[in-house]
DNA sequence: TCGATTTTATACCTTCCGGTACAAAACTAG
DNA sequence: CTAGTTTTGTACCGGAAGGTATAAAATCGA
């Protein structure tokens, strides 16, 4: 029974494109036409296809989620305590500062989205945040190896801090040989 | 010889409401109708008064280091290393989380301001924080209490690392309560 | 009181935003 | 080939953005 003209995209594709755009100039700072352009399609299709541009960003961070920043939930299968925070903190320095993705993280910079019009944005970044700073407590309520007095909820709180942190530095310019420094030296600081 | 009708407003605590406004709502996400309201002018005296939106914004900025912000220009007369460090640390846990003023720091939500008309307040918020990080790392070359092989320019990137967490996670909605363990676990960790 | 000068208030300008109506095009089923 | 269906391209909509022209209002020196 369906018929109908074929699409002339992959849809998947055309996805990717966005995240990088959203990525690279935020939410607010991209325009319809920002995305029709990188995304080679037109409007109408892209309003067909994923709904409009609040939806579009959803799936977007859902993707992002699953593909760059997958290291974030794979970080958490490591067997020691130790060995997640530092695939964690290592993690986000190579995610912020690659050569071929926008610099920073899309759920930092998305929390920072302003203006009326862009509150449920924020809040679906902060919503995935919590989330994931929910699996990582959980995860290092397990560890057997933390230094004695650290408490799982409040070094979960650090490790996003400093990650957070580092997301911030990317987007400031700091380059990706300085981060790993950085990270060097906070793993050092919390692990001895 | 300057005659003229006087100027019905007091420009140093219209400036305070454009500062609280940037800091709350962000550069991008602010417009002109809420400048106006909140500083409790019309249009063309803003723009006699302070140039334009993005003038404004400079002079808004200044105003923050200056005020809210200024804790962290006084943290580098402490006497040692490790002073320095907690009160920039603790420093940012109360700025950001205050409760007469917006969550965050305005310096790194100006970081992330996207789109093309932006460009110059992003340029604007990153050489104010780079100054910044010059300041510390020059302070603590100075220090002789920082524990062995703690570089200075790493260990000032990485405390400002820790205080950019800070206010991504304040914007994020964690509360002070919860921040100050956090700083406290972090302090433990760079000073035992 | 009378110009000269500066600020006020209103109304407007252009441009771009997110979103959509509509008709031509490209397909499948019969 | 036709009927039905979906996507494509273009052109458009109402609204809000940043910024400004203009004239009334309020002060000064003379």
């Amino acid at each position: 029974m369906p018929g109908g003209r074929p699409r002339s995209f992959d849809a998947d594709a055309a996805l990717d494109r966005a995240l990088e755009v959203f990525w690279r100039q935020g939410y607010e700072g991209t325009s319809l036409s920002d995305l029709t352009a990188a995304m080679r399609i037109n409007r109408p299709s892209l309003y067909a296809t994923f709904g409009n541009k609040e939806e579009l960003f959803g799936k977007a961070l859902a993707r992002y989620a699953d593909g760059p920043a997958a290291h974030a939930g794979e970080a958490l299968e490591a067997s020691t305590g130790r060995e997640v925070v530092e695939r964690l903190i290592r993690g986000a320095v190579e995610l912020t500062t690659g050569d071929d993705t926008p610099h920073g993280c899309l759920a930092v910079n998305s929390v920072h989205a302003c203006g009326p019009d862009s509150t449920p944005v924020r809040h679906k970044a902060v919503a995935h945040r919590k989330a994931a700073e929910v699996a990582l407590r959980r995860r290092l309520e397990q560890a057997t190896d933390l230094p004695p007095g650290y408490q799982p909820d409040t070094l979960a709180r650090l490790v996003h801090t400093i990650t957070d942190g580092i997301a911030v530095q990317a987007v400031s310019g700091r380059g990706r040989d300085e981060l790993r420094h950085v990270a060097d030296l906070a793993l050092r600081a919390l692990f001895g």
